[in-house]
Parts: structure tokens; C-alpha cells; sequence
DNA sequence: TGGTTTTAGTCCATAATCTGTACATAATCC
DNA sequence: GGATTATGTACAGATTATGGACTAAAACCA
């Protein structure tokens, strides 16, 4: 809300956040060029990037010539040695961590094994707060300044804490001050969503959607997620697609999660690398089953598609592998139901990010917020 | 995007926007007390007053004693004799407009019935210009300048161009030049929850409901209409509850529209008030059809809230007169599939604002645009 | 009644920040 | 080597907010 009014600092703070965005968005430039881009002055440029400079965010990374005549210019691009964010995330078996710097370089990746399925939430979050000490540990003696973390967890989140994580069998618990650092909290989907974003296809308008054991997803628009009124938005796993369906652990029927969930799709397999296994050897059964999760998930898709108006569908998670085998029912259920409103119905595309995006985009968060917020993430 | 740097004036437009906007969500202030809750200092608050006052678009309404002691302030409130804005409709069987003052108050208001169904676009428009003339006249007429207007139509909007109405029969008009005015244009479903959170109960995080021959549905966050990527969100109609249900005129099956449009609540039933009647009645047959209504728009509302997250119900169109039908069960099946997952599903309420809601929701789009850019809106 | 206290609103010198012009710098062109 | 062109900095000027002093108008108190 419009509340608080602006002084002179605040203009000074928009201004960095516009020539590090610009540099961010599209790549070094030189003071001139931000200057024409900005519409600022010369003048102004030059004194926002000395600031930025002394902050570490840019670096001066050579000379550039412009047209073909006059002085170079020197370039300033984003700095990858000075500041970096911390990722991370607990999944049910397994603590994820990861260290990005400004140019979204991973510079460090560390997972530890372990069952937290139905767990004590106080011994993880030690786990956690150790693996936390250890990177930053080594991103310091790398150089770097850890100046903020997001943590991923498979369940809601209400305001930095925990609500309700049923894989784990956490409720409300406190994350937010996990560690002495600006610290952000956010849904596993949420945060795959800005994964792909920061570390995918380049897309800015998409929905994610994250295949686990639930089924989520997080929608970008114009590279901004949607969270909804409490947080909740994007709970697909729990779409109806057949009303009268068999139950669903959230208590209702026919729910997404029940036809193409984990659970679902592989049945009495152990995992889904055995059930690509069974799908590249033609196995009968495990196609059916594929094709019926593939168009269950493309009637949902539907619902999403009229109630969120993404720009693209990018399947992540455990959808990712199976690609091949969904996109078909998939594809097809939205191009039936889609085409006569939309003339093309959203491409499904499949995720390049993998298994790290959740960690990944944790990390995104908090350099989106640097981007965003230079003067106050780095002191300025 | 962050893209263009601020200068001086952007800090100065900003604050006049905090000033405004601090009025008009928390009423009538003394500068001092302006001062206080903005942050700014009371010199600069006056500065600011002077040029609000200037414009028209607040007004000196007294002197008020804040504590027990002390010289009486003077209130500032919004001010309804100077500033006003257009609000208007095309919908398939009328014109509708009306003036509204910043203080909200609906200051004219016509309607003109035609038959618009498979209509020629540039004859209606015409009418449309026509009512915009004389209505405008009459606003100036009393004394208000008509700084704005928006227009709500039955279909999808992209960038000022209706893209398709279906049931007007029209595609690809470009209305947004109508009148020499900023103009917007938008979705009536849209339009319909600003409306709702302008002139309704106040609330500010809802999902609106709009039950008309279509069913759209326009989601207000945090006082903010999302719109997703390309304008099209919220087609709550084709959200869908049967996936091998009776085909739609859409082109897909078992959608919403099907077991809860006008036509299937109706079926040979002339107007809804007939409707409303026999169900007062107790006609067996009148009570079954709005019961599986009911229960249909109960799935497509569970699927919504599980995406989109809202904080509300709010049901409006047809669905406000049959409120006493539908509330029933639509909350059972809310309450059935969402207890587990959320404790309280959403509140399911119906719309005070009644069929004006579009046409007032279009003159507090543009009252919001002067509240939240003074400076622009009024030629600061 | 008149002085004191308290709060509202204005005046004016000062500070922060951006603009615009002038200028130093460094390259190519001829 | 001088002309031309473009980059980046220096300095005066403009805009806007701040902060303390000041005026205004009320209640409190003796």
C-alpha cells in the first residue's frame, strides 16, 4: 500500500535498482549506453555506478567500442566475485544447499541424505543450520559475502513460518529466524517457479509445475511470482478433475494428486527411474498409466489455464523424466478444450532446470531482491 | 520493469499519491495528522495539500480538535464537487454509464436498452459515443470535470482491443479511442470486482463471481485485479467440473457454463425473476436445477480457491438473487474439499452492488488511477 | 483575566539529488 | 598532427524535502 512518503534517499535507491536492473536484463553496458537507457544523465550514472562498484554489485570489465569513431567506453557488468546468496532446501529425504553469486553463477552445491520424512522439525533445522555454516564457510574463503538465504520446504507458508508440510509432518513451525542472515521462507513450487526463471529457458511468464509426491505450482507473470491472498495460490495437486473421484488425502475426490501424484504414477515400482525404465521397454501397463496421468493433468492444466492465464506450462519435478510420455495426453487434452477460446493453447515445454530448481531459485530469491533493492540489501 | 530513472518530479508525484491515498483509505486528516502517518514533514505535507487542494482534489472541510488542548486543525478530505469519472457498459441487451466523484458517490447514472446481441460494432459505439456526450455535458453541467473513463464489455480485452465477445458477436474492435479522454477498456468480470471492492463491502481480497449468460470471475488481491499474462484470467465458466460432462459451446466438456450458465438455470424459463419465483414457490424442478448448480459452481470454486487463493466469495450477476439456492451448495462443497487443507474454506458472501456492478467498477478503475497517480490523472 | 501549555500550520535556511553545460580524455579519420 | 567523435567527470543551478524558528488558536491554570 502507498503509505509511507519518499525523500531523496528513496530516489537515489530506485535509481541504483534501475541501472543494475538494466545491466542485470541486458548485459554490460558502458555509463553512456545506461545513461541513454535510463534517461538519467551521464552524470548520474557515473555517480550510481561508483556506488555500486564500492558495493561489489559491478565490476569494470573492459573497453568497449561503440560506434567506430570516439573514446571506448569501459564496460560495467554485473560483479560475480563480491556478494552471493544462499539457497536452500528440505525435502523429504534430503537438505539441499547451494551458493549463488550475481551473475547467477552456482558456486557451491552441497546435499546431505536424510529421512525427514515424519521428523523432528528442532533436529533438521540443526542439520540445517550446520550445512548453513559450513557453505557460507566456504563461499567466505572464496571471497564472498553470503548477504541473504531463502529456504525451500515442500508445504505452505504463512508470513516465515512453516504452516503445515504434511510429507514431513511438520505444522507451524518457525523458519524464518533460522540464521543470523536476511532470511525468506517459501513454498517448494514457489520456488521452483523462480528457479526455472533465473536458471531456465529465459521465460519471464510461465507456470511451474512441480511434480513431487504432491503435485504444486507457481505462476510467473512479467517475472513476478503469484502467491494469492495467504500464500496458498497454485495448490494444482488439489484441482478436481473428477468430481465423484476416488478420495484424496486433502479429504476431498477426484483431486489431480490421485491420478497422476507419485504414488499414482508408480505404483508398487520403487522409483521413477524404474518406471522410465518400464515405459522405454513398452511396458503395457506402465503406459496406460502414464497416458491416464498425462490427461488427468491436462484437464487440470485446463482449469489452470481459464483461471491463470499463464504464458507457457513447464513441467518440472518428477514430470521432467517422463516428459516424453505426458506431453502427448497432455498437449492433446488442452488443445481440445483450449483451442476454440485461445486459438493456441500455452506450449508445454519441460523443465531444463531438474532436481536443483527448488534450491536454485531459493537462491534467485534473494538476488532478485538485490536487484530489486540494491541500496538496502547492500547497505547502501 | 524498472527501466526509466526518476527525477525530482517522480519523488514529488509519489508523495502526493501517499497524501491522497492516506485520505482516502483512512478519511478526513489534518495535515499534522498527514504528517504523522506519511512520515513526511508537516512543511511538506502543506506543500503537498496546496497543490491537492489546487487541483480539486481535496477539499478543506472544517476544523477538528485532536486532543483536548491545542489549536483545531483543519480537515482535509477528499473533495466531490470538482473531480469526477466515467464509468460505462455494453452489455447484450443495454448501454449503461454513469459519473462518479472521488468521494465515491454516484453522481448520474443512465441506461439505455438495445439489442446488441450479433450487433454491428460501429453502430453501438456510436450510441456508446452518443451517451458519452450527453453525459459528460451533463456532469459539467454540475460542475465536474470529467478527467477520465472506462468502459466494460462482455468479453476478452487485450491492450484496448476487445479481442472477442462472443455473445455480442464481435471480434477484434478497438475501442479504446472512443472518446478524446484516457480511456480504458477491460472485462466485465473484471471491472465487476472493482465495483465490488469500490462500492461493496470494503473487503479487498475476494474473488467476484459474475453470473451472467457467461460466468466470469475477476480476483482482487490486496485491492489489486489480477489479470494474468495476457488479461485473460479468471474465465471461471470453463473451468471444468466433469471432464467427460455435456460438450460447451467452447469446444470442451463439462465445463461450469454448462451446469451453471444463464441458459442451463433458466432452461425454458423466461427470466431469472420467473426463476426466483417458482423457487419461492417450491417447484421441485426449479430447486434441482439450482441445486446442481450450486454444487457444479461448489467444484469450479474449490479448484479456483485451490489456484488462485482468494480471500472470499463473492457471488454477483444472476447468482446474487439466487443466493438463498446456491449458498447451500456451494459452501458444502466447498466445506467438503477444503476443510482439511485450509481449517475455514473461504467465506462464500453475496454482492451488495447488484447488476451496476460493472458500470461502477469502470468509474472506480479511473477514480483509482487519480488516487494512485494524482500527478498524471490531474495535470500536476 | 491573563499567562502558560499545547497543538496546527507556515517561513526560511539547509541538505540531498538530479540536470545541463563545459571540459578533459581517448580513440579514429584524413 | 589536426579534426572529429564519443566517453566520462566537474561544477553551477534547479527541484524538493528537512528541521528549527515562528505565528496562530485553542485549553488549562492561577
Amino acid at each position: 500500500m502507498a503509505s509511507r512518503g519518499v525523500r531523496h534517499d528513496s530516489m537515489r535507491a530506485r535509481n541504483l535498482a534501475v541501472v543494475l536492473a538494466t545491466i542485470h536484463r541486458s548485459g554490460p553496458h558502458t555509463r553512456a549506453a545506461l545513461a541513454e537507457r535510463t534517461g538519467l544523465t551521464k552524470t548520474t550514472v557515473s555517480s550510481l555506478v561508483a556506488d555500486l562498484l564500492e558495493a561489489g554489485a559491478v565490476t569494470e570489465s573492459g573497453a568497449v567500442r561503440g560506434g567506430e569513431r570516439g573514446r571506448p567506453g569501459m564496460a560495467v557488468s554485473l560483479s560475480g566475485h563480491r556478494v552471493a546468496a544462499l539457497g536452500l532446501e528440505v525435502n523429504i529425504d534430503y537438505l539441499a544447499a547451494c551458493v549463488v553469486d550475481l551473475t547467477r553463477t552456482v558456486r557451491l552445491r552441497r546435499t546431505v541424505s536424510a529421512g525427514n520424512r515424519n521428523s523432528d522439525p528442532a533436529l533438521i533445522l540443526a542439520g540445517l543450520r550446520d550445512l548453513v555454516k559450513q557453505t557460507t564457510a566456504e563461499a567466505e574463503a572464496e571471497g564472498l559475502r553470503v548477504i541473504g538465504g531463502a529456504l525451500a520446504v515442500p508445504g505452505t507458508v504463512e508470513d516465515g513460518v512453516l504452516r503445515s508440510a504434511p510429507h514431513l509432518g511438520w505444522r507451524d513451525v518457525r523458519v524464518a529466524d533460522l540464521v543470523d542472515l536476511p532470511f525468506a521462507v517459501d513454498n517448494e513450487a514457489n520456488l521452483a517457479a523462480l528457479g526455472e526463471l533465473w536458471f531456465g529457458s529465459g521465460e519471464t511468464d510461465f507456470l511451474y509445475v512441480s511434480g513431487e509426491i504432491g503435485i504444486g505450482a507457481g505462476l510467473v507473470v512479467g517475472g513476478t511470482v503469484f502467491r494469492g491472498t495467504f500464500g496458498l495460490a497454485g495448490e494444482l495437486g488439489h484441482v478436481v478433475v473428477v468430481p465423484d473421484g476416488p478420495g484424496c488425502r486433502c479429504g476431498g475426490r477426484g483431486c489431480l494428486e490421485v491420478y497422476a501424484g507419485q504414488d499414482a504414477l508408480l505404483g508398487e515400482l520403487a522409483s521413477v527411474p524404474e518406471l522410465t525404465a518400464r515405459l522405454e521397454s513398452g511396458d503395457r501397463e506402465a503406459l496406460e498409466t502414464c497416458e491416464r496421468a498425462g490427461h488427468a493433468l491436462g484437464v487440470a492444466l485446463t482449469s489452470a489455464v481459464h483461471l491463470l492465464d499463464p504464458g507457457r506450462i513447464v513441467l518440472g519435478g518428477i514430470f521432467a523424466p517422463l516428459f516424453p510420455w505426458l506431453e502427448g495426453p497432455v498437449a492433446g487434452a488442452l488443445g481440445a478444450r483450449l483451442a476454440q477460446m485461445r486459438g493456441t493453447p500455452p506450449a508445454v515445454v519441460v523443465s531444463r532446470t531438474g532436481a536443483d530448481a527448488a534450491v536454485l531459485g531459493a537462491a534467485g530469491l534473494v538476488i532478485q531482491q538485490v536487484i530489486a533493492e540494491p541500496a538496502r540489501m547492500l547497505g547502501l
